[in-house]
RNA sequence: GCGUGGAUGGCAGAGCGGUCAAUUGCAUGUGGCUGUAAACCACACGCCUUCGGGCUACGGGGGUUCGAAUCCCUCUCCACGCA
C-alpha cells in the first residue's frame, strides 16, 4: 500500500485532502497531531481519542529517552503498546530540545522591540550543553543527567519508541540568529539528515530487531529549516526535497517571528515541497495560521496550544472561520448557566455550564483541565473535518 | 465581674520603635502561552500624580518619642480561663 495517498487536489491552491497510511491506522489529511509529549495526551484517556475525533499524536523522543528511557519502551513492545495508544503516533527527534532548552530566545519580534532579550535565569546552566557536527549533549532538566543525541542516535531511539512517523535529528534554530549562523546550522541539520537516512536503513522499513517486535513501518521526515533568510529556506526545501525521504517537515518556525515572517517562510519553502510526499508543519498551532498553511499543501500540524491553553483555563469559542477565546478563571463566569460554546457537540459543553467549569478551575479540580482540553481537542478536530470538507468541495 | 490573649489592606496572616503603603499566600485584574523544563509564567492590586513625589492608613481616642502598626493609658469588640 502506498503510504500517502492524494484524494483531492485543489486548483485554487496548494491545499490537497489525502490519507496517510501506517501500521495503526489512516490519517485523513489535513490532520491535526495533539501533542502526547511523554506518552500521554495529558488529561485524556487513549479510549476517548475516537470520540474527541483524535487520529494521531505526537509523542517526544527528548522526554521519553530522558524517561523511561527508550529501551524501556522498546521492551513493552513500543510506545503504542507501552502507553496504549491506539492511534499512528509521529515522534520528534530531540531537535526542538536544542532550542526549547538552548536558553538562546533572544529575540521575540512578536513582542514588538525585536532587541529586547528575552529573560533567561542568569548564571543557571543551560540545559544544552554543548553542539557540534557531531550532534547535542544536553543535561535533563529532571534530574541533571547528561543526555548525547546524534543523528544516528536519534533514530535508534525513535526506533526504539516505534513511532509510525519519525523526524530526523535538526537542530531548530533560535530566532534572533544571525544569517550566517543559521546558514552553518541549516547546512549541518542536511548533513545530519544524510547521517539519519543512513542509519535508519532502507526507506519505509524498521531494523530487523525492531520489525520482528511490532510488525511496524517507520517513514522518516525530513526536516527544513533556513531561519527567516529566503534563500537558506529555498536551498533547505530543495535539499531536504531531493532526499530519501518519505515526508517532508518545516522546523524552525513560530520560535518567535511575528505571523506574517511565519507566512513569508511558509510562501518561500511551499514551491520547492515534493507534491507526493506528505507535509508536516512543526508547532503550528493557532487557527488563522492552519488556514494560511493548508493553502501552501500543508497536510499535518502539531502543536501544543489546545491542550496547553485548556490546562491554561483557555477554551475556544468560535468566531468567524477561526477560534476566539474565553478565560475560564474569569469571575465574571461564576454564575454563567451557559455551555462554552452553544451548539457544540463536546461533552464539557453537552454537559456542564460555564459556572461549573469556572469553579473546577478556581478549586483546582483536575475534572476541569479534562473537560477543557476535550473541547479544544474536539474543536480542533471539527476544524479540521471541516477544513476537508472545504477543500474537498474546491472552496479552498 | 476578674484574669489572660487578641483586633493589620477583599480574606488569611507576618511585622512588634525608624530601612513600612507595610513580607507572604489566597482572591481579584491585565497580559502571555504555536515541534511542552508549562495543571504554567509575568505584571498590577489604599487614593492622587506633571511619575520626582504627595496624601490618608495597621479597631476608636489620648499619650511617650526627633520618629509609633510597633511602647504606655483608656474605650469598644472578640476568644479562652476563673467566678
Amino acid at each position: 500500500m502506498k503510504f500517502f495517498e492524494i484524494k483531492k487536489q485543489s486548483k485554487k491552491s496548494k491545499a490537497r485532502v489525502g490519507i496517510i497510511h501506517t501500521a495503526h491506522g489512516d490519517i485523513h489529511t489535513p490532520a491535526f497531531v495533539p501533542v502526547a509529549t511523554k506518552g500521554t495526551l495529558k488529561t485524556i484517556p487513549p479510549r476517548e481519542f475516537q470520540e474527541i475525533g483524535v487520529q494521531v499524536a505526537f509523542v517526544n523522543t527528548f522526554h521519553l529517552v530522558s524517561h523511561p528511557g527508550a529501551n524501556v519502551i522498546q521492551k513493552f513492545g513500543g510506545i503504542h503498546a507501552y502507553a496504549k495508544l491506539g492511534i499512528p503516533l509521529m515522534s520528534d527527534s530531540a531537535g526542538f530540545q536544542v532550542f526549547s532548552l538552548g536558553g538562546r530566545k533572544p529575540f521575540d519580534s512578536a513582542q514588538g522591540d525585536s532587541q529586547k532579550r528575552i529573560k533567561t535565569h542568569e548564571g543557571e546552566e543551560v540545559p544544552v550543553k554543548k553542539i557540534s557536527e557531531e550532534g547535542v549533549l544536553f543535561r535533563a532538566p529532571r534530574d541533571g543527567k547528561e543526555i548525547l543525541f546524534t543523528p544516528e542516535l536519534s533514530i535508534k531511539y525513535q526506533q526504539q519508541i516505534g513511532a509510525d512517523l519519525i523526524m530526523a535529528f535538526d537542530e531548530c534554530i533560535y530566532h534572533g540568529a544571525d544569517y550566517e549562523y543559521t546558514k552553518q546550522a541549516t547546512e549541518r541539520t542536511h548533513r545530519w539528515l544524510e547521517r539519519c537516512i543512513k542509519a535508519k536503513g532502507s526507506p519505509s522499513t524498521l531494523p530487523r530487531q525492531a520489525r520482528d517486535r511490532s510488525g511496524l513501518q517507520q517513514f522518516l521526515y525530513g526536516i527544513v529549516q533556513g531561519g527567516v533568510f529566503k534563500d537558506l529556506r529555498e536551498e533547505s526545501a530543495k535539499f531536504i526535497g531531493e532526499q530519501k525521504v518519505d515526508g517532508v517537515a518545516i522546523g524552525g518556525v513560530a520560535v518567535g517571528e511575528t505571523k506574517k515572517e511565519i507566512r513569508e517562510q511558509l510562501r518561500w519553502v511551499a514551491p520547492y515541497l515534493p507534491e507526493d510526499k506528505p507535509v508536516h508543519l512543526l508547532g503550528i498551532g493557532q487557527s488563522d495560521d492552519i488556514l494560511d498553511a493548508v493553502r501552501y499543501g500543508v497536510d499535518t500540524f502539531d502543536c501544543v496550544e489546545p491542550t496547553r491553553l485548556a490546562r491554561n483555563g483557555v477554551v475556544y469559542t468560535k468566531r468567524g472561520r477561526t477560534f476566539g477565546r474565553i478565560d475560564l478563571n474569569r469571575r465574571t463566569y461564576l454564575a454563567n448557566k451557559n455551555p462554552i460554546q452553544k451548539n457544540c457537540g463536546c461533552y464539557a459543553c453537552r454537559n456542564f455550564s460555564l459556572s461549573f467549569i469556572h469553579h473546577l478551575f478556581k478549586e483546582r479540580e483536575l475534572l476541569g483541565h479534562y473537560l477543557a482540553t476535550w473541547h479544544n481537542l474536539y474543536s480542533f478536530a471539527e476544524f479540521f473535518r471541516n477544513l476537508r470538507e472545504q477543500i474537498a468541495a474546491g472552496k479552498i
